[in-house]
DNA sequence: AATAGTGTATTAGCTTTCTATTACACTATA
DNA sequence: TATAGTGTAATAGAAAGCTAATACACTATT
């Protein structure tokens, strides 16, 4: 997997696990890869995985069965909320950051907006 | 200064000097503070500030004279261009991450919008 | 009971970032 | 020419993150 070098591998992780529920390839209840699998899959260290798996519990996303492995929460209401989660912050990140360059809101809309058909532009080479 | 502790300081000190130059509280030719100043006002080592600022100064936005002091550049393009750059940046690492959840450039438009009316209604609190 | 598959914990070492400190080099000016 | 203001460079040490390796603990199965 690729990584961004200026944001740690473990947040980046968690980032991949709440994807991964969100698009429900990890559904509530599921069983997750065992960690040295991952470790493989996603070629860092045990313990990177770990620290994220640890983050995620501490978040009662994901719930660890010593000895059995690492399972998706069955509180289908703490996952239903992920998905709006995640999406909000990352617009807020968005917001703030146009704000601080003195941006609007109205700005912000058409600035996305060519943005998509620029987008869509480039995609027709 | 507050600084993300999940993203280097030198590098969110560039993004800052951005800001200024795009707000416009930098101008073409203008002098910067003197980076031991920088270092007091944003509360960090001297190191740091120079590593942006090289940084900065690779990149063309600001010009560095040995006993003098750095200014920003007059290459009045590159600052006209710099807006959009940074813009863009933000759009697209949005776009980027939407994507990633399967979340169409429509909703994100529509998104964009249900946040803003959201922060709309919590001002009037 | 033994074994294979899990998660957990610990230690050592590397790299990056940041700080602190000191010394040096260039520029302007008193 | 001395001094104050500027950037530059180098060293040492601390902290965070990552890796590697090893050992341990729990669970299920043979």
């Amino acid at each position: 997997m690729k990584f961004n070098d200026k944001v740690p591998i473990y947040y980046q992780i968690k980032q991949y696990v709440y994807q991964e529920i969100i698009l429900g390839h990890l559904k509530a209840g599921q069983k997750l890869p065992a960690i040295r699998q991952l470790a493989v899959t996603l070629t860092v260290n045990v313990n990177t995985i770990q620290r994220a798996l640890s983050e995620l519990t501490t978040e009662g996303i994901i719930i660890t069965q010593r000895g059995k492995g690492n399972f998706v929460t069955n509180d289908t209401q703490l996952l239903q909320a992920l998905k709006k989660r995640i999406v909000t912050e990352q617009f807020s990140e968005l917001y703030d950051k146009m704000l601080a360059l003195k941006i609007t809101p109205a700005e912000m809309v058409q600035y996305l907006k060519n943005y998509i058909d620029q987008r869509k532009e480039v995609q027709h080479d």
